[in-house]
DNA sequence: ATCATAACGCTTTTT
DNA sequence: GCGTTATGAT
């Protein structure tokens, strides 16, 4: 055997040797995990195992570092160790000892590996993954978000950016009210500079890497008056952010490139550090994070992007698509492998999903394809309102329960947030167990905010934007006139408004309120102490209670102070899990970053089983047996804005194809031909999507022309159809929409007759007047809830609130008109 | 300082 | 249509 014969049979044999390991992928996983070196481009289709290939992955590198993707055959391989391994590379036994130690080349320390992340939530799981591999190895990778990698980062180097290192990170809100400040106090008008849109254009010229004098430099040799405007709130914005030594999110990107960039001996300790970069839902990153990654992985040239650019759905957030669809163009050598297979859904959705997405153009192209069956296929229903809508939903997932399934395998997709109201309503009528994701955030709460600013205002003296939040509140007496000269004052002495605040006595505009400065001055000086020697929960008590927080709260028990006390403890279950996560290293600056990096406390708990109802946005990432797009209409979905808008539209199509693929085994697309949304009603029709799926990938009602419409016109909405909607409830068991006439075989109980011709007279427009079907202590069967009997019956104008004890699942409380559809006396 | 009323907007939003 | 927010009056 020729050495160069004996090579190439040892690298194949190896190679297999190794995959060995990794049985339960696919081909195409399996390439993608023994694929090591060099930058990597994996196109990962919606429930392709992304997840799993990246932990596979990593595990491989742990384990055989390059050894499935090298040249490499080490010196002393001899032809007896070759035969060894051939054996076990055709499924033969063997020493597993021997077996790694003939496979691994350079096996990499964990430390030497970082894996990032857009969200909390996926970079937990990661973890958790990695750790139930892996076990403790896991712990000195870097799995991490974009944000948390760069402050950890940053807490170590700042310095050599003219910052401290103790900086505070500025979430939306404080960037918007400081820039809302600066708006009025440059004497611009709110109206052509909006802080929003202000904002905006601040946060482009970050990703573009414009420093503010740069974008005022170059804005000043316009005639643009607004761009020169803005260029003058950039300039103030990015001073004020210095002075408080606050950070915005842009920030935390944008001046860890600039570190890298321009400091050679940080950019070496990281390149010559991470050996292996991993990204994942690269589709989403923008510039900067581009210019992260690309940072990172420039010592080792080992870059592993993981995305799918059909699931690009945060364009308007500044991710561009163009990242990964030059990913091999911007990488040399690079290698890209497609996942395609889906584990998720069956056949009809992932094809009507496809047919969606198909209209898009630049795309990288590719098709999901699935093992699982055809299933069922989606069903499309067309409502006349959004209350029949939502009914419908409910009606839907009530059939289901009523035949053992549990809600959280429910979910309600739409658009806006403002979709929620009716859906809320429907669930509440019918006793549903509902949970609604985003919406205003816990962290958003001004009780939260506050004790939150308390927190880093002891942290970071000079944060003067949460001091001016905090001065007053509780109530000290210390009002508008009084900061306006404290402010004043720190601007015109170039310090912090703390250290004005220590000084009021000697300072003569506030002598008047100087014992009420100096006060509050003590309060937090004594609270600085405090948080470096008791523990930090004992700590959060003090500050609720010397702060004087807790006691105006108490002062007034409205219902709404005491939903407030209650998200003042849930703060302070945040502490302690904190403190329990690490340890001796709790301290307050350490909580303070983790919070401001954390959104949303995880409230998404798979444990408790509710119905969830979040925008399509939310849902990416989640997988759910049953999926509802609703408000699948034109001008809702896709939204005015994008109509159009070629590219907009794209977007709003992948928006559309990521929901689809959300579903494991059914799917349901509802629209309303009226809707009333912000206090208009508004006539939409079909959504184009709907439109684009394969006729025979989708259950439609028959077309909607001639035989329903009114008066012969041909896309008429107002065909005053029967809907869903419980207004009649005598006529229950008929007019139920359109969709269950061409039979998806998920209708509850009686099935309807077909549909009726037409009505002349519009639904709901005569309200029936009451007349009880239940009475208290009536013997009743629900289909979803059980047996029960009826406790109480509360009439209210046309319908009535019926209290039912159920024998299963406890009291529920019901809308009589709904609940007679899915309920019968005994 | 606190309450009332008027005015305003209003996609989506991982950090 | 509704919920937040800015402003003005007491």
């Amino acid at each position: 055997m020729t050495r160069e014969e004996f090579e190439k049979r040892f690298i194949a044999a190896r190679r297999s040797s190794i995959a060995r390991d990794f049985e339960k992928l696919n081909d195409m996983q399996l390439q993608a995990v023994l694929t090591t070196e060099g930058p990597l481009l994996l196109l990962a289709g919606a429930g392709s195992g992304k997840t799993t290939v990246l932990i596979n992955r990593i595990a491989n590198l742990l384990r055989y570092g390059r050894g499935s993707d090298t040249d490499l055959v080490p010196e002393q391989a001899t032809e007896e160790d070759l035969a060894y391994l051939e054996k076990y590379a055709a499924g033969g036994e063997a020493d597993r000892e021997r077996v790694g130690r003939l496979c691994a080349v350079d096996p990499v320390e964990p430390w030497r590996l970082i894996a990032i992340t857009f969200t909390n939530k996926a970079a937990d799981e990661m973890k958790s993954r990695l750790e139930r591999m892996l076990g403790e190895e896991a712990y000195d990778i870097w799995a991490m978000t974009f944000h948390s990698a760069c402050v950890r980062i940053l807490r170590r180097d700042i310095d050599r950016l003219g910052f401290d290192p103790s900086f505070t990170i500025y979430d939306t809100s404080d960037s918007q009210s400081l820039m809302k400040r600066i708006i009025r106090e440059l004497d611009l008008d709110d109206k052509t500079y909006n802080y929003k849109s202000v904002l905006t254009v601040i946060s482009k010229a970050k990703d573009e890497m414009m420093s503010a004098e740069a974008y005022a430099a170059a804005a000043d040799r316009t005639t643009d008056i607004r761009k020169r405007n803005i260029g003058r709130a950039y300039m103030e914005y990015s001073r004020r952010m210095r002075d408080a030594n606050a950070l915005d999110f842009d920030d935390l990107i944008l001046f860890t490139v600039r570190l890298l960039l321009d400091h050679p001996e940080v950019r070496d300790y990281y390149q010559r550090r991470f050996r292996y970069v991993l990204i994942d839902e690269y589709q989403d990153t923008n510039n900067l994070q581009y210019m992260f990654a690309s940072l990172l992985a420039g010592g080792h040239k080992n870059i592993c992007v993981v995305g799918d650019d059909d699931q690009s759905i945060y364009k308007f957030r500044g991710a561009t698509i163009e990242n990964i669809l030059s990913f091999e163009s911007n990488y040399k050598g690079a290698r890209t492998i497609r996942l395609e297979q889906n584990y998720r859904s069956t056949g009809h959705i992932l094809a009507a999903a496809n047919s969606v997405i198909r209209n898009n153009t630049g795309r990288k192209g590719k098709e999901l394809w699935t093992e699982s069956g055809l299933g069922e296929k989606p069903v499309l229903y067309i409502a006349p309102d959004e209350r029949d809508e939502a009914q419908y939903v409910a009606g839907k997932i009530l059939a289901e329960a009523a035949c053992g399934g549990r809600w959280s395998d429910n979910a309600v997709l739409y658009r806006m947030n403002a979709q929620s109201n009716a859906m809320e309503f429907a669930f509440k009528r019918n006793g549903i167990p509902y949970k609604i994701i985003g919406g205003t955030r816990f962290f958003e709460r001004a009780e939260i905010k506050d004790m939150l600013s308390y927190m880093c205002t002891v942290q970071n003296p000079s944060d003067d934007l949460r001091l001016l939040r905090i001065i007053n509140q509780p109530p000290r007496g210390i009002g508008e006139t009084t900061v306006e000269n404290l402010r004043q004052i720190a601007v015109t002495r170039g310090v912090p408004i703390f250290e004005v605040l220590q000084d009021a006595g000697r300072i003569d505009v506030l002598s008047r309120s100087a014992a009420k400065l100096g006060k509050f001055a003590e309060l937090i000086g004594d609270m600085r102490a405090a948080a470096e020697n008791i523990p930090l929960d004992e700590f959060y008590d003090m500050l609720l209670e010397k702060t004087g927080y807790e006691a105006m709260l108490r002062e007034r028990m409205t219902d709404e102070n005491v939903t407030r006390l209650e998200n003042v403890q849930e703060l302070k279950s945040n502490i302690t899990a904190y403190m329990k996560e690490n340890g001796d290293d709790a301290t307050l600056a350490g909580f303070l970053d983790e919070i401001a990096l954390y959104t949303d406390i995880d409230q998404y708990d798979r444990n408790s089983d509710s119905v969830v109802m979040m925008t399509m946005h939310s849902a990416k990432g989640l997988e759910f047996k049953s999926v509802f797009i609703v408000g699948a209409e034109e001008g809702i979905f896709p939204g005015t804005r994008s109509i159009g808008e070629p590219d907009e539209m794209e977007e709003e199509r992948r928006l559309c194809y990521v929901a689809m693929t959300r579903a494991k085994e059914r799917l349901f697309l509802v629209c309303a031909r009226h809707r009333m949304l912000f206090g208009r009603t508004t006539a939409g029709k079909v959504s184009r999507f709907v439109d684009e799926i394969d006729r025979e990938h989708i259950n439609r009602p028959p077309e909607s022309g001639n035989t329903f419409a009114f008066g012969g016109e041909s896309d008429a909405w107002d065909t005053g159809y029967g809907g869903y909607s419980g207004d009649r409830y005598g006529g229950y068991g008929r007019g139920r929409g359109f969709e269950d006439a061409v039979s998806d075989g998920y209708g509850y109980g009686r099935r309807p007759a077909a549909p009726r011709k037409k009505t002349i007279s519009r639904p709901a427009a005569a309200p029936a007047k009451y007349v009880p079907l239940f009475a208290a202590g009536d013997r009743v069967e629900h289909s979803a809830f059980g047996k029960g009997v009826v406790t109480k019956v509360q009439p209210t104008g046309n319908d009535a609130l019926l209290e039912v004890e159920f024998d299963a699942v406890g009291k529920k409380r019901l809308m009589m008109k709904s609940a007679a559809k899915y309920m019968t006396k005994l």
